[in-house]
DNA sequence: ATGAAAGCGCTAACAC
DNA sequence: GTGTTAGCGCTTTCAT
């Protein structure tokens, strides 16, 4: 087994071989400062004969900036923090910045731990994340700016991204009254959760702007999964009068789906009879279901992306704001809301 | 708006506060050399009142390492690389190092570019990891150790660990075996695919050890979705000569889940008329499933910690190895497989 | 028991 | 044009 390379080499190896001194390397390399274009690629041909790369650590030190920036995350590596994952890396990527990943499964203690060793390692910034369906504890002042991300901080001096409910539940309700529907159900998760009376208050609204109203037999307030879709299809089923639920907004997809299979195990026709919006855009649950799920995108790739931007601008100096953004959501028709 | 901390506090600070020399100071702090009691509470006192975190880049700097592990994957954050981040995590957080993440989204040109930026930033190690069912070239010769994980490297000079497609096979297949199933059939994604061919190998094997054999007729493959597993039980219900197949060992929870659907559609009771095993231990497909799946779980998450602390191991000086290393599966009996 | 000085790898300011 | 020097923040001899 080969011993790993000669150690790394450093720009007084490379200046040796070239022929000059480090400064002049350095110079060469960076294309900075009159060179003669002799030397310079003299230097980039020795540069590249030993593989040298230059250490960031040491430029970090001069710089003051590391190009890095941390991510904690209470929730470790769900289906939600994924996509947002995906549109934070999408945007410091661009921007040459890498990405320190720190989950701390949710215990405070491991938070401080990361947060110390994120400060210890001079990240120019952070983006907190999780899955908090309720607003959580601040990290306080920093000497870097931070940015909340699919989590709210109770702090408003703080400023934190998420996406909107209201908005979305009011989307997917004006979808229902737009294809038609009289009765409108409301199927999702528990009451404690934010989410979950948010998208509610939503959907009352949305009813009421078309003159309508949520019947409170129609709400359906129980876990965030298939069985309790199935579950509450059968209830709704048997509330027929004065009408049928014609419309039923679900708090996720995989609620969405579970009362598709309710209603079609029932001999309910999707959509004719009922139609039914999801929240999510889950692409397994809404492309697994049948039929396929018109439901409310979060947009958390975008939110991430989004969160990622302002934090760059902020440490290039810009002002980072404070306060809550919330973020539109989007409908995506799917057949489950509009006849083939 | 309040302006960022009067900027980060050094050893020099401290040094000053306390009344003392900068060496003092890291003696003090790090608990190293002969210091009075007094002057140390003095020191750290100091470094308290102002907030003082050392700066890792310059330890680092010293040190000549960073403690930092660059994690370089292709399928973005995925389904099926998220267990493995935790796995990953879990090992290295443990070890205090951190995370570096870098998503190539499976572009060559991009993975070379966060080769160069980890290798610049001296990470310690690398952990290569992607959804490539198939061999991946090389990262070749490199200062660190590298482990690829969930990937293979088609270099046997670099270390290699995937899960036993082969193994799970078979012990599905012999579950299957042991309920008493006579005809079995194997219900899988794309050809192309490596796993499915290797699973399929590990049903004949586990067949053949039995006395029985795969009817070609059994073998549908298809792709990993639900609607092919539907699809694949129509046409195996249709196959009831010279018995009717009485268990389907399935490439993926997703594909198991279909066909549950599409036997009990049918009127075909599982299990008892049908046995059903699955692969992946996918929550969301697992428990959703009527009946839940009884499956095959690759131990992903595992899979990641024991890659991590292999290369954890390696940058304390241990022998780092090579090869391939298949890591065992495991068999999660559910509903679908045994009559409850 | 504590301070002074050198140096990790690099860049920037100033000589020549 | 190119070399020299100083210094980023820290640790570590080596004096004292």
């Amino acid at each position: 087994m080969p011993r790993t390379e000669s150690s790394t080499p450093t720009v007084r190896d490379v200046a040796q071989l070239a022929g000059v001194s480090p400064g002049t390397v350095s110079k060469a390399l960076n294309g900075r400062g009159q060179l003669r274009e002799e030397t310079r690629q003299r230097v980039q041909d020795a540069a590249d004969k030993l593989g040298f790369h230059p250490n960031q650590l040491a430029k970090s030190l001069i710089e003051g900036r590391t190009y890095t920036v941390g991510v904690l995350t209470t929730a470790s590596f769900g289906r939600f923090t994924m996509p947002l994952m995906t549109g934070i890396e999408d945007s410091l990527g661009a921007g040459k910045v890498s990405t320190l990943f720190c989950d701390s499964r949710g215990d405070p203690l491991r938070e401080r731990h990361y947060l110390q060793e994120l400060l210890s390692r001079r990240v120019d910034g952070l983006v907190v994340t999780g899955r908090k369906p309720d607003p959580r504890h601040s990290l306080g002042r920093l000497p870097i700016p931070v940015v909340y991300a699919l989590t709210q901080s109770e702090d408003d001096g703080d400023l934190s991204m998420t996406y909107d409910d209201r908005q979305g539940a009011e989307l997917a309700t004006n979808h229902l009254i737009a294809v038609g529907r009289k009765r409108i159900a409301y199927v999702s998760g528990p009451t404690r959760h934010l989410s979950t009376r948010l998208r509610q208050q939503g959907t009352e609204d949305a009813l009421e702007a078309a003159g309508m109203k949520l019947d409170p037999r129609d709400v359906l307030l129980g876990e965030w999964s298939e069985a309790w879709g199935r579950t509450a299809a059968g209830i709704l089923i048997r509330q027929a009068e004065p009408i049928p639920v014609d419309g039923i907004f679900c708090g996720s997809d995989q609620i969405a789906r579970g009362v598709a299979d309710g209603l079609r195990e029932a001999g309910v026709d999707v959509p004719r009879q009922v139609a039914i919006v999801g929240f999510d855009n889950w692409d397994v649950m809404v492309q697994g279901s049948r039929p396929p799920l018109t439901t409310i995108d979060p947009n958390l790739t975008m939110l991430g992306q989004l969160a990622a931007n302002r934090l760059l601008n902020a440490i290039d100096g810009g002002e980072l704001g404070s306060g809550h953004i919330l973020r539109p959501c989007d409908l995506v028709l799917r057949q489950s809301s509009m006849s083939s």
